[in-house]
DNA sequence: AAAATTCTGCACCGATCGGTGCAGAATTCG
DNA sequence: CGAATTCTGCACCGATCGGTGCAGAATTTT
């Protein structure tokens, strides 16, 4: 048996490296950004980012499951409130907060990432695009569940209020790229939800 | 006095070539759209996209003009509608058409062409970015207009309401890009505006 | 000590990028 | 006709891209 491998052992936080990718991904999005920019700002040789994550696809991917776990993890959490309008109020208010977050860049990674690319980024911006479709299924399933609990009227359709929901969120993920506060996109997150359901 | 210039006149229809290559950076984006991608779907040759529009960024700036002028006509057509409720329904419901036009990119310009780029696109971003806050800008001038007029209500907040209207539109976008259809997107601006004024 | 592994850093690969120069044909003027 | 202008098309420029190879030092194991 071996504790640790034979040779040298790496000397980089490969997680406080990945969260640095995932930071320039977001900023730049996967095509903007430049493997000169990642190993910069990781703080890592070339060599030492293709060893440990693959290629930039690779790291891409690994930098957003780091976002779910991280920013991201605001879906997750309002996912596992108790009605349908609490699940609904807490995504737009973490999405308000997560694409305003100090520190980080502004928006949110699965919008910024790859929206329109050229055919070399046409891989990350299906991921993108299949990534956002996903956390929209997830909210449909959590609606439907909220209709056979009663949370939600028998005649709601959890396809329209989750499209309803993730279209909002987009909107604010846009409007944080363009500079909008955390304050300003709960604001709006408060209108798009002052009925209920919406529809 | 001279009707025409001497020379050989230019052979094809530049307006027609304009649209074109607006429909190519609509779907690729800025940078993704190479000047190959654009010569191509415009049909003519490089020297010839040089001599006629100057350099690729000269030609974004006249697609985006193109743009306001063709498929982003809706926005000046809903500012004109008679009170600041049917300003921002028709400004969400010819969101959702301009969006999904049969025969054009899905998405929006402002929104597909440049969310985050390198550094080589940055000016084509800031252009963009300047271009959907001026948009806000306009709506929100004209919900000002409506409360001076008793249309809204004195409390009402014009900037907060354009920026609520802007989301959606923005977040409407991002799911056509998606491969939302317009019906799908029509209901879910009918589900913002369902209580009104939204803040 | 010897073997194994990872490190850094630089040079290099082929491909593509935006943009230009040049040659030769075409067309319209004086 | 000759001058002027624009056309097409190809080759080329320097720069940057993602990705690799190599050399030599460092650090771990057996």
């Amino acid at each position: 048996m071996c504790t640790s491998p034979i040779g040298r052992p790496r000397e980089f936080d490969a997680e406080a490296a990945l969260e640095k990718a995932m930071a320039v991904f977001w900023a730049q999005g996967y095509e903007g950004a430049s493997l000169t920019d990642l190993t910069e700002a990781m703080g890592i040789s070339r060599k030492s980012l293709y060893a440990a994550y693959g290629n930039k696809e690779d790291l891409f991917r690994k930098a957003l499951q780091r976002y779910e776990l991280g920013p991201g993890a605001y879906v997750a959490d309002a996912l596992r409130a108790p009605t349908a309008r609490e699940v609904a109020m807490a995504f737009l208010a973490g999405s308000a907060r997560a694409n305003t977050l100090p520190g980080l860049p502004a928006g949110c990674l699965g919008v910024q990432g790859a929206l329109a690319t050229g055919e070399t980024g046409r891989v990350a911006r299906d991921v993108l695009a299949a990534w956002r479709a996903g956390g929209q299924g997830l909210l449909r399933d959590r609606f439907r569940q909220a209709v056979a609990e009663g949370d939600l009227p028998s005649d709601a359709d959890p396809e329209k209020i989750a499209r309803y929901v993730m279209t909002i969120a987009n909107g604010v993920a846009v409007q944080a790229a363009g500079g909008a506060t955390c304050e300003e996109l709960q604001q709006v997150a408060d209108a798009a939800l002052r009925n209920w359901p919406p529809a």
